[in-house]
RNA sequence: GCGCCUUUAGCUCAGUCGGUAGAGCAUCGGACUUUUAAUCCGUUGGUCCCGGGUUCGAGUCCCGGAGGGCGCACCA
């Protein structure tokens, strides 16, 4: 902390105190009340003339001052609320010289409440006029420039309530963040869904395969795990009839941190009994048709150079058409082992460990980077599905499909395995997998198979990654621009 | 984990060939009763990310480290 900052807040904090010596102390203030905001207002009085004089009624607004343009015996300044920007005009002759003396000791950052009629100025803005004020905040830390405003991403993210109070963009995409996921509940309440909450401490943290982060439970001296998943517990909801459920809920990885992940992100899981996966591929379509229309009325959603359109339907092909289009690869190449490790070689890709690796990595080089426009890849192999149903007539595929754009997959999902003896036989090759040293395999959860012997009706299941839609729909490059306040490593102060 | 880039005043950024630190805004003082990046005059402000090394001399060159960004790998 250097010299001039120190300067700096030794500055604020004499204005502050010579404005309490004036009667402005902002500590003996517990309320204010405000009765208008600055969109609102502006809104209203669009088409107030310079001619109209003073407008009515008298309103209350408050916010932070971003900007101070004294001019002798007036200051205009700007005030700015959760709604937008107004601007002030403060006079001498109408406030008085104690309170105009006052008022020069407000500083760029301070809360500020305060008292006015709306008039259009000179220049043709409407203004309010303001008659008293209430200093409600001091800002003691200067706050960045004015016209740059925060741009080092670094700080950006440690210091996020700068970003918000400065950067309009940045809270619009918060605020829009916030009625993404408010509509998206609304539009699953009225599809007769239930919203339930399952824990995120889990003895066993299954239903994805993903390191856990670890913690303790001194109460009970248990090791806990932070869920990596809500599938298990959601589909033991459905066993127990409540036939429509989601959770939107929060996930931990204890993986990579990249401009697509963040060790905690929010995912939407979601469960309808008597659906197959052709049912919630509709709904799916349905849902962010209607978020689209939230973003863009006419659903075209620009995201960097492109505009993406959300308009149903969306484009569907199958997984192996898909690389037959755009790779001329068959099928049959991709079903056997060495057909796939062929091909990865034939496109200069490392050998994979595994088919299910080889075909993952086959698909990311063939065909992802042409799923430009939403699009819904179905029927995928079986080999990289363990918790989907196969298709009644193809035994080497399942009932399943994910959904991409711009080269992101928004969402995957499937006709979920409901037989329990199959399920205890995969959470068997599980053991054998974790036998052989691969950490990523969760420890079967016996409970689960045994919930299945209860019976689990035909059940379509879902799962959406929100920050990564909400990414597409305000237009972010990085997951951190999403996320309020991203992992970031400690720093010394 | 690997590679590339980056870190200079509160903020945004310059800094040439290695010669001892600059601008704008902000701060502080002054002028100004319709400004809006207000304007004008003056003023203050530095751990050049940290630690070594080379050199008469390092913000600048070399080595090591830290934070951050991007890409690759991994994943959603």
């Amino acid at each position: 902390m250097s010299d001039t900052l120190e300067e700096l807040i030794a500055a604020r904090r004499s204005n502050l105190e010579a404005l309490q010596a004036a009667g402005h102390d902002p500590l003996a203030v517990n309320r204010y009340p405000v009765n208008a905001h600055a969109s609102d207002i502006l809104a209203t009085h669009a088409a107030f003339t310079a001619e109209d004089g003073l407008g009515e009624p008298v309103y209350q607004v408050a916010g932070r001052l971003l900007s101070l343009r004294y001019q002798g015996k007036t200051l205009f300044a700007d005030l700015h609320d959760r709604t937008g920007r107004l601007q002030l005009y403060l006079r001498r002759d109408e406030l008085g010289d104690e309170a105009f003396a006052a008022c020069k000791l407000l500083d760029r950052g301070d809360f500020l409440g305060v008292t006015g009629r709306i008039f259009r100025s000179k220049l043709g803005e409407l203004t309010l006029r303001v008659s008293a004020f209430t200093l409600l905040a001091k800002a003691l830390q200067p706050l960045p420039d004015k016209w740059h405003g925060l741009v080092d991403v670094e700080k950006r993210y440690r210091r996020r309530y700068v970003d918000l109070a400065i950067n309009a963009e940045v809270r619009d995409v918060f605020i829009l963040r916030s009625r993404i996921v408010a509509s998206m509940r609304r539009f699953l309440d009225d599809a007769a869904f239930f919203e339930v909450e399952t824990p995120t401490l889990l003895q066993v943290a299954g239903g994805a395969s993903a390191r856990p982060f670890r913690t303790h439970a001194n109460a009970l001296d248990l090791q806990l795990d932070l869920r990596i998943a809500t599938e298990l517990n959601l589909k033991r909801c459905i066993v127990g009839g409540l036939e429509r459920v989601y959770e939107i809920g929060r996930i931990f990885r204890n993986e990579g941190i990249d401009t697509r992940h963040n060790p905690e992100f929010t995912m939407l899981e979601l469960y309808a009994a008597y659906w197959s996966v052709y049912e919630m591929m509709d709904f799916n379509e349905a849902l962010f048709a209607h978020l689209a229309q939230l973003v863009h009325a006419d659903r075209q959603i620009p995201y960097g150079e492109r505009v993406i359109s959300f308009r149903p339907p969306f484009a569907r092909i199958g997984y192996f058409e898909a690389f037959e289009r755009y790779g001329s690869v068959s099928r049959e190449e991709l079903l056997s082992p060495e057909g796939a490790a062929g091909l990865l070689a034939r496109h200069g890709i490392a050998p994979s460990p595994t088919h299910a690796h080889a075909l993952d990595k086959l698909f990311g080089e063939i065909v992802e980077p042409h799923l430009i426009e939403p699009t819904f890849v179905m029927d995928y192999p079986l080999v990289l599905s363990p918790l989907a149903k196969r298709k009644p007539n193809d035994p080497d595929v399942v009932e399943r499909y994910e959904l991409f754009a711009v080269g992101m997959e928004l969402a995957n999902a499937f006709s979920e395995l409901n037989d329990p003896a199959d399920q205890r036989q995969r959470f068997e090759a599980q053991i054998e997998e974790r036998a052989q040293g691969d950490t990523e395999v969760p420890a079967p959860d016996w409970d689960f198979v045994r919930a299945l012997e209860y019976g689990m009706p035909p059940t379509a299941g879902i799962g959406v990654g929100i920050d990564r839609l909400v990414m597409l729909l305000t237009n972010q490059a990085s997951i951190r621009d999403v996320i309020l306040f991203p992992l970031q490593r400690p720093v010394a102060e």
